[in-house]
DNA sequence: CCATATCATCTTCCATGGAAGCTGCAATGG
DNA sequence: CCATTGCAGCTTCCATGGAAGATGATATGG
């Protein structure tokens, strides 16, 4: 029983996270914020010291990082953050329009109860969007339209990808706050993509998920390239 | 002087791969060989003494491999080798879907020269799809076409996802050469989307490109769930 | 003064051992 | 006979030290 009651103590059910887990963790969310600005070279031995383990969980969630493409290890000679082009964003906004295209005209194929189920809580976000007081949570209602856009698909690989791509893309985003694109013009296109899932029409959905990515992507690189920003 | 000997003895300008590479292909290649049937449970001890490393090495490519969706590991119990379903499949071709569409109306929207000139290169692969003489030579055509309508596409984070969904692909493959599915019919959608980038046309290429890899798809999943493969 | 060689110092890469967790079996108590 | 407990043998996880490579400063020869 003193076993049972050991295991309890960790929150039943939560797994306890690897120091590799806090390492990767801690280590990508000191990039996104840019505490390490990109291009800046660091050594296994400081990133431990700074997060309190040694040398091997670092090198690990470094590992992990560089998969998903935030970090290089450089062999023999340090941890290379990357810097993010606006050719960089451009390529992460293609991925994005392909998969949430695909993922849109999937939902339209479902049965129609199920579909219209999906649609309803995509309603939903979008309203919360178009009610929202600030540009923070019109960005947040945004997100999670999304987000549920790729979870509903069904196909967990399109959530794995987008995961991936938006872990690059987050960096940017925080630039993208201080630009204030006006993101209004979302709420029509949105409309757009869901009408198409009620209409069970999978051609005219993914052409609207894709036209509302495509238009975004048009606004937003020709900003960050105006702004001079060679990379994030 | 010596030093310089020694250095020369491992092929010049060639970067040796490291222990982790080379784990990584190998234990790769194993798996996709069916060496290691779908299932089974490994621990790093055993591998480290099958591919003469240490732990270390193999403990680092199981995380890649994980990344990958190759293999599980399971904490404290050993790395499990994973089985893909029908389901799995299903969820890879829409990826490809997804991504080869997008790049093949990508390729649509180039410049006039540069899109004929990759017309050409994939019309060069059709055509000696079309006049293989077995289904080994047709098939391998028929992967350097969808390899080259990728890479063409210029967006190196396509190449990457391909990469990882064909590695998961890669045992299905295996069985899919045994089954044989009817070829010849990819001739003709090849040609309908080389047509659609001579003329410039994203919008047609994104449909023939995704109609090409979904009627695929349609063949195909049937096919290994009618032979009552629960897994590869 | 410049070019080249050498070396000190940094880095990662990899091997290895101890710690901690999981699992199944055998022993024990009901 | 069944349930529970404890343990033995497995596993990964993580720390650490030595080896090998990369780099820039310094010394040396022209």
């Amino acid at each position: 029983m003193a076993r049972v009651a050991r295991r309890r103590t960790m929150q039943a059910g939560e797994a306890r996270p690897s120091l590799v887990e806090r390492a990767y963790a801690a280590f990508k969310a000191a990039i996104v914020r840019a505490e390490f600005p990109p291009g800046i070279q660091l050594s296994a031995q400081e990133l431990a010291l700074r997060f309190g383990t040694s040398r091997t969980p670092i090198h690990e969630a470094s590992l992990r990082l560089q998969e998903e493409g935030l970090v290089r290890i450089l062999p023999k000679k340090g941890i290379l953050v990357c810097a993010l082009s606006p050719e960089d964003i451009r390529e992460i906004y293609e991925v994005i329009i392909a998969i949430e295209g695909d993922a849109a005209a999937r939902i339209a194929r479902l049965p129609e109860p199920e579909r219209l189920a999906i649609a309803e809580m995509l309603d939903a976000e979008t309203a919360r969007m178009e009610a929202a007081a600030d540009f923070e949570a019109r960005s947040l209602a945004d997100m999670a339209f999304h987000t549920l856009l790729v979870e509903a698909s069904g196909n967990s690989r399109f959530a794995s990808i987008m995961k991936t791509v938006n872990s690059q893309a987050a960096r940017a985003q925080v630039f993208m706050v201080q630009l204030r694109p006006n993101i209004e013009r979302s709420v029509p296109e949105h409309r757009a993509i869901i009408a198409a899932i009620c209409a069970g029409d999978p051609d005219i959905a993914l052409v609207a998920a894709r036209a509302h990515r495509g238009r975004v992507r048009d606004e937003i690189v020709p900003l960050l390239a105006r702004f001079g920003l060679r990379h994030f």
